[in-house]
DNA sequence: CTACATCCTCTAGCGACTAGAGGTGCAAGA
DNA sequence: TCTTGCACCTCTAGTCGCTAGAGGATGTAG
């Protein structure tokens, strides 16, 4: 077998290279083999759990979220229920998140339309931050 | 005057006494008078300034934005040109913000749907985080 | 053999707080 | 007056998920 250096991993799973090796450090990932020289050298394994830890990672899962379910992932035989879990509380995330988001949204088109483009003692940013009363909505 | 304690600037501005410290800390409050004990003795308009960063954090700006805008609003004769700069330049991250968890939201519930409540090797939640080819969002 | 890229470990830094230790101030009840 | 007990003080260190940099070793191409 050829060995994958870190490098290659990285490129392979589109983790870059000291995250890997901070990945290992909190024990996301076991600790390869190493070269002669005390390089580390990857299987092909290794990068298809970087794969799935990034994808995870773009889709806004913890690392702690992520390390239930790679060892989800290593025991096959599991109910998935607490995959199911995770990913469902995460979605409820997501939907407040964007729920929140879009309220700012609007507070903050408000913000710019109203800016006269003048001296700041007309400017509606300003305005609208300093007197949260004048904006409709009251938590995020 | 009464001596408004940091606990009431705190309870009056929505700030938590420890942010209160910080925000003083690091330039975004001036440091107030002390008490004889020395204590933190603040002033009403301190409180509307804890205000003002409070709804802006709210909002989503980082605190050199904040920074700033406070520069601005204590001088009202400038222009809001800078003013309108930093909103619209938030405006637009917002709504990147919610295009990407659009995205991530249809990305969960096809994996959350796909959930067969079986075992780990039917589960599509695992599934489509070991194969990112799965799903149709490529960037976020 | 010599460049030069890539690798190694280690420590420190980022933003925006938050938590805790260890001590002081102050107002109200006994 | 004394004491209880909360609120205040400073300082350091920790959170999360990396990222940057120092200072050195290894590996490969020409």
């Amino acid at each position: 077998m050829k060995k994958i250096t870190i490098g290659e991993a990285a490129r392979q799973s589109g983790v870059k290279v000291p995250t890997v090796r901070y990945y290992e450090s909190i024990g996301l990932l076991a600790a390869p083999n190493r070269s002669e020289g005390n390089q580390r050298s990857f299987e092909p394994a290794d990068i298809s759990r970087l794969a799935f830890i990034r994808h995870a990672r773009e889709l806004g899962f913890e690392i702690e979220a992520i390390r239930t379910l790679l060892t989800l992932q290593d025991d096959p035989n599991q109910s998935c229920a607490s995959a199911d879990a995770i990913a469902k509380a995460r979605l409820i995330e997501v939907e407040q998140r964007i729920r929140s988001l879009m309220a700012l949204k609007a507070e903050l088109e408000t913000m710019v339309e109203g800016c006269g483009h003048g001296r700041v003692d007309q400017c509606r940013v300003i305005e609208v931050l300093a007197d949260h009363g004048q904006c409709r909505h009251s938590q995020h």
